[in-house]
DNA sequence: AAGCCGGGGGC
DNA sequence: GCCCCAGGCTT
């Protein structure tokens, strides 16, 4: 199918009629423009034609991107896709929708199981919101997932990224989608920086919204495509560590590449948090104890961790954050997953 | 704006 | 061992 990204473009966008890639090293006149502090940036038109071409050939085979995916396939798959790598998430994915296929299923069951068949993808509290959620939808929306991201938005769980993403990928609406590899791609195509720094600032927000398509026939569709098209590029090849330029579709329009690949500024680093010996470690063990089944005696639970650094205390302390968030019960002296 | 909240795989 | 991953919520 032609894309539907150039035709509100009068012009061919025939080569010439775009401002050249600047090889790197060239010190030729490099068109200014008011998108960036830099001296060279592409033209968005020709971005968009190139990376959703780009997606149409090389995109991965995703189950929630099926044309017969539900909304709520949609919606799950972008809960348990929050800080949790695709091939992790695809397993977890198949087995909840199998069990759950619509929201009033998972409303009604019991929070033990969903907490068990979250498994480990990390976050559980994601778990306990996407149930909110659902039990939200069957509430106000008739059981159905809504269908602009303002009403998705007010949903448990459901922030500015996942309710632009399921108003776009499931319902064809032209929202700008940001997540953590659309801001890569935007801070090197078109900002010419090696990272898009920690925060997401209203400069990136802006740009975000003046790099989407404006096309009027099928606005939607095509938003939709330079969306996905964009966060694709971005898992796959604008990836953080080692970017595969060599085979980018948009590597002679980089302005990253064309101001020579500069390495990461302090400011652009992103530090990680630390996993061992904080109460995050010690919350995870304690949850996976209680994922493996029954009910068993807090001072048994707390002393059997495989943790030897963490002390009494900090395990006593993590143990009552989980029940206090809901992710543990406990009765007299019997911890579980609550509803167990 | 910064800190907290899991867990695993890649390098 | 460090870094990263289709973020959200609270302070």
């Amino acid at each position: 199918m032609t894309s539907p990204a150039t035709t509100d473009d009068p012009g061919p966008a025939a080569p010439g009629s775009v401002p050249p890639a600047v090889p790197a090293g060239d010190s030729a006149t490099a068109p200014a423009s008011a998108r960036a502090d830099i001296g060279f940036t592409p033209e968005p038109t020709l971005v968009h034609e190139r990376v959703i071409d780009w997606f149409e050939v090389h995109a991965r085979d995703l189950p929630w991107r099926a044309p017969e995916c539900s909304p709520w396939g949609v919606m799950v798959s972008e809960v348990m896709l929050q800080q949790t790598p695709v091939v992790r998430v695809l397993p977890r994915w198949q087995d909840w929708m199998q069990r759950w296929p619509r929201p009033i299923d998972l409303a009604q069951a019991p929070t033990a199981e969903v907490l068990t068949a979250w498994d480990r993808l990390g976050y559980p509290r994601r778990a306990l919101r996407l149930q909110a959620a659902a039990q939200a939808m069957v509430e106000r929306h008739s059981g159905e997932v809504p269908d602009t991201a303002e009403t998705l938005r007010e949903l448990p769980g459901v922030g500015e990224y996942t309710a632009a993403a399921v108003a776009c990928f499931a319902f064809n609406q032209p929202e700008v989608v940001v997540d953590t590899n659309i801001r890569r791609v935007h801070a090197r195509a078109f900002t010419g920086h090696a990272l898009p720094g920690k925060t997401y600032t209203s400069a990136q927000r802006r740009l975000a919204a003046d790099l989407m398509p404006d096309t009027a026939p099928d606005a939607g569709a095509t938003a939709c495509a330079w969306n996905a098209s964009a966060m694709e590029l971005g898992a796959l090849i604008c990836t953080a560590r080692a970017p595969q330029c060599e085979i980018c579709p948009v590597a002679d329009l980089c302005a990253w590449r064309a101001a020579g690949s500069p390495a990461p500024t302090e400011e652009q680093q992103t530090r990680g948090q630390g996993w061992a010996g904080t109460d995050r470690q010690v919350r995870g063990a304690i949850m996976a104890v209680l994922r493996t089944g029954d009910p068993v005696e807090r001072d048994q639970l707390l002393e059997a961790l495989p943790l030897p650094e963490a002390s009494p205390e900090q395990r006593s302390r993590c143990l009552d954050s989980l029940i206090r968030d809901g992710l543990a019960a406990q009765t007299g002296a019997l911890v579980s997953l609550p509803g167990a």
